[in-house]
DNA sequence: GACATAACAGACCGGGCGACCTGTCTTGCT
DNA sequence: AGCAAGACAGGTCGCCCGGTCTGTTATGTC
């Protein structure tokens, strides 16, 4: 019948998959969790109802799904791999901090960090996004903690120290996100990376 | 008929009008704002759906009205204040941070300041909400940058170069309490407290 | 080739949402 | 006292939300 020649469309079931996390992330992170519909998720992916909680069963778990397969890759190449790589602390902070100011500028809009959106608006009422987000946070933090470690400003902190200045650096990020999405301007980013270098030069983590 | 005796319930629509503002203040910060029906503030607020509506016609009217009778009050009592009156602005803010951090600690959740919370979910989507949060943001920020212009070491910065510190001030409170909302602990801000403090002392920004 | 199961399609449903609307009582003004 | 406007009460409405259900097609397995 249709043998060979006309065995146009197969099912793609990763690809699918993947398809409505894409539009989940990105509706998600501009619109916000709640005001964001499984019908808004349905059209962005060009998908059927049926396809759609074939996947993800329910919300949340397209939510969580999100978080583990979009948002924390996210966190890891832009923060995470990049301090590991990096020969000096202080310098691979800054440039992560302009290479996203960078792409604000030329986007001309701000939609913020995507686990810091989903952590304000879920943290707090919802026990499972609540570790799920946190776990990714500790990974963040711990990952910048052991760098600082590895400085010789670091090396004479103990153990404690380490990680409150790793949650600084973290909430300086944070913070000037928000700030931005608040002015819709890259400006408060470059002001936390200005100022943030200052601190850690003074605390000798730039090397 | 009920003439001098019994005429128990009077009019009050101001009261009802604060009774209304500060459920729904309370569960925007706590819940969201599309996490939060009409319902819930009217029962939080015991009130009906009539009253709710006559006094605030649309729920953005009353969001609108929580941040402008609620949450502005709040940063100017907890921030902008305190700032001007300190004599130390280094002593100042990390009063301010031990403080909240020490109103989390016994109260045991941290719901986040409430403007941050409100500015993640809704300034980027609608326009109303954006200026009406963001013209908060510049007071609280322009009182800091005055402050920091009187300090010696704030002197000899130009205009944009406080801005940015008072940003990065702004910022690195925003973010902790973002981390703390997160890990439901107090930490990150007394980690942000300390090493924002050291952060103030090295520009002398501490009187 | 038979058959169980996965991968979708798409109609459908109860409930909750924000908003409206009519009615009653209260208040302020003259 | 009279009367318009304000302040509330409470039922109602239509819509949209997340989720379910049944049906159809593709896919792997023996």
């Amino acid at each position: 019948m249709k043998a060979k020649a006309a065995r146009a469309r197969r099912n793609d079931p990763l690809g699918l998959r993947a398809r409505i996390l894409d539009a989940a992330a990105s509706l998600f992170q501009t619109r916000g969790y709640h005001a964001t519909g499984m019908r808004d998720v349905m059209e962005a992916a060009t998908i059927t109802s049926g396809a759609l909680h074939h996947h993800f069963p329910t919300k949340q778990a397209l939510a969580l799904a999100v978080i583990s397969d979009r948002v924390a890759p996210v966190v890891r190449e832009t923060w995470i791999e990049p301090i590991r790589v990096a020969s000096s602390l202080s310098g691979a902070i800054v440039q992560i901090f302009s290479e996203i100011a960078r792409g604000i500028e030329q986007r001309k809009s701000v939609v913020g960090c995507p686990l810091n959106n989903l952590t304000m608006e879920l943290s707090f009422s919802n026990p499972q996004f609540r570790s799920s987000l946190r776990s990714l946070f500790e990974e963040w933090q711990s990952a910048l903690a052991e760098r600082i470690g590895a400085t010789p400003g670091g090396a004479r902190l103990d153990r404690t120290k380490r990680a409150a200045a790793a949650a600084f650096v973290i909430a300086a990020y944070s913070g000037a996100m928000n700030l931005a999405k608040a002015t819709q301007s890259a400006a408060p980013l470059r002001a936390a990376a200005g100022n943030l270098s200052t601190w850690l030069d003074q605390r000798r983590f730039n090397e």
